[in-house]
DNA sequence: AAATTAATGCAACAATGTTGCGATTGATAA
DNA sequence: TTATCAATCGCAACATTGTTGCATTAATTT
């Protein structure tokens, strides 16, 4: 079986998604990172984090695909089953851990993945009433 | 306002919708129509056609975008508050238009528009057992 | 039929993601 | 510590997807 390494990279890469309140989009991890490593070296650490189960993906209806830390706590095999919440006005999107939709599916489906994205105007926006 | 006009490129792009089972992404659809209109005016004909109310988008965990003809009868506004299934062998997502998630919002949000699409092995891919 | 302007085609561009391959480096064993 | 070797990286090249500006075409109204 193929090992995974640590390199300076992928630490680097993990702690500005640590340091995060929002989820973030490749290319503002690039940003951050300042030229410490390569644009597609950002692209193949971020697909080792998640097979890992170390960081999730979230993809929004405006086609934008961002990041985020796990943060459920030493389980080996789970479901991010939690929603996200994309702002239409700051654009941020944030991990939404306690908002998880119950749904019914119809049997002859083998459910893996749910992607469960709300869009609309954050907490923020909402109050400097855009 | 901006009035809205009945072209033989949006009527095309609606019937190939219509017709379709599974939603269908911009490629899908270009391809379909075999060169009747560029590649920018299908782009512009979604754009067009779900703004109003005929069409709706559906973003994919991987990236794809597809898009598939709304099924609510007459509603003036509407959200989309469906699932869609996306399949991890054979790659079509469908509406589930009767499965509607429910859950609970912290009040400080606006939800305007929700995404909810599971993915992992639809009915036929089930069946022959890969 | 003429006028108005929404819609189109085309070319050019931007953003995002992928692949191949030779060079580098982290982890492990000698 | 040093040697080894595969995992990782950098770079260049490419693919796909979506956007924009502008001159032209065509749908709708009068
Ligand atoms: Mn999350
Ligand atoms: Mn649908
Ligand atoms: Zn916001
Ligand atoms: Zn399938």
């Amino acid at each position: 079986m193929k090992t995974t390494r640590n390199t300076a990279a992928k630490t680097a890469v993990l702690e500005v998604l640590e340091k995060s309140k929002t989820a973030l989009s490749h290319t503002e991890i690039h940003k951050q990172l300042n030229d410490l490593c390569d644009r597609v070296t950002i692209y193949r650490i971020l697909d080792r984090l998640i097979n890992e189960d170390i960081i999730h993906k979230i993809s929004n209806l405006d086609g934008t695909v961002k990041y985020a830390k796990c943060h459920h706590l030493h389980q080996r095999v789970h479901i991010h089953n939690h929603a996200h919440f994309s702002c239409e006005n700051c654009h941020e999107i944030t991990c939404l851990e306690n908002v998880k939709p119950s749904y019914i599916m119809p049997h002859n489906y083998k459910v893996n993945e749910i992607n469960f994205t709300l869009s609309g105007l954050c907490p923020n926006c909402l109050n400097s009433n855009i």
